[in-house]
DNA sequence: CCAAAACGTTAACAAAAGATAAGAAATTAA
DNA sequence: TTAATTTCTTATCTTTTGTTAACGTTTTGG
């Protein structure tokens, strides 16, 4: 789709989000914009969902999601994305492959969307697909760190030490995410994150 | 450093492992060559070492490695590389920054090896530097995928499962790794390794 | 506003995993 | 080859975690 009617403080917030990895000047943000949609998700509606393949990655303007597989008809919460992160069941968007899970809206949220085929229009994009791909290779560098620490964790780490290092990188977590969650998170189940927090007197 | 005296053997293996995510023309491989250097790492001798940034990424043309954190004096051995792979102590390449766990030697391994300098030469060299950043960025969400999946595994599957899992993705690894690295990898104990496979009756 | 659903804590019990140590087998190095 | 080291298994004991269920509280939706 080549329009575009997002609010000028959407778009204001996605430049600003980008400038984590790239800088664009008018004549490309200007060739970026019309590539882009806006929507909103309402709580608990899904962004992906399992077998489908994923579409679109989203940045997160306003409000959060979590990922989730549902096993033995259970669901298993396994991250949570916030503002100014993107947003995506990456795997499936990468590879344009049905996804193994699902994605779903905390709260109400606001998404600026790149669609895979606009993403793919603009990497070879002539006036600005060199540096879509630099973009493109920043984004995926970045969760490469992020994805290293957490296997690390998982390795190295006990639920304990991961809850207590959790508090301290996301302080907020407990406040905005239902606690059950977080054990899934961690790799435990909610009563055992119930009991590490009477154990540590820790409830940040 | 500019020159290769790289054997066309290996040359030939790292073209057609990099065949899976980009296919360099003529003169773009010619341009590629002199920026790779090859080296022989001897078993037990480390390619990349805690607190130091590492400076290369690798490319293993034959032989193999393991991953380690220390904790509390005890060495956790995270993941492994074989032929055919890239090698690098990733967040610590990408960001510059002093790495927090080492990449051993498993046995004899031959690698080529791109410097940090030498890719930054190239994703902006003007005959390729376009192509050099979607290659980038292909092989940065390749390893996206792979370390999704390892995520999913942790927070969905019993150990039981990742083990089992894991004979069906890699069969030789029991054959090819000291089977306490592999208790470690799959986030448990040697004990607990063991007891899993009396449990089961698979060896394999 | 009320009823239903979801959530967090706690308890009791079962299952799994960690810690430690001993011993046998395999590998390595001198 | 031999001695030392590493590796894997097994056993015992302890700790942690999982499972299930009950209970009170909070949140949600009509």
């Amino acid at each position: 789709m080549i329009s575009s009617n997002i609010s000028n403080e959407a778009l204001d917030i996605f430049r600003k989000g980008l400038a984590h990895f790239i800088t664009f000047n008018e004549a490309e943000w200007t060739e970026f914009i019309p590539h882009l949609n806006y929507k909103v998700i309402k709580k608990r509606d899904h962004f992906s969902i399992k077998d489908k393949v994923c579409n679109d990655i989203g940045f997160i303007v306003n409000g959060s999601v979590r990922y989730y597989h549902v096993k033995d008809g259970t669901e298993i919460t396994g991250y949570f994305s916030f503002e100014n992160e993107f947003v995506s069941s990456y795997k499936s968007f990468l590879t344009q492959q049905p996804g193994t899970g699902y994605i779903q809206a905390l709260e109400q949220t606001g998404l600026i969307l790149i669609s895979r085929k606009n993403m793919d229009m603009m990497l070879s994009h002539p006036l600005f697909g060199y540096k879509m791909e630099r973009f493109g290779r920043l984004v995926a560098e970045h969760y490469i760190c992020c994805y290293e620490d957490r296997i690390t964790s998982f390795i190295t780490e006990t639920p304990e030490e991961r809850y207590l290092k959790m508090l301290e990188t996301t302080p907020e977590i407990m406040q905005r995410v239902p606690q059950h969650y977080v054990a899934n998170f961690l790799g435990i189940t909610p009563v055992s994150l119930s009991r590490i927090r009477k154990r540590t007197l820790i409830y940040a």
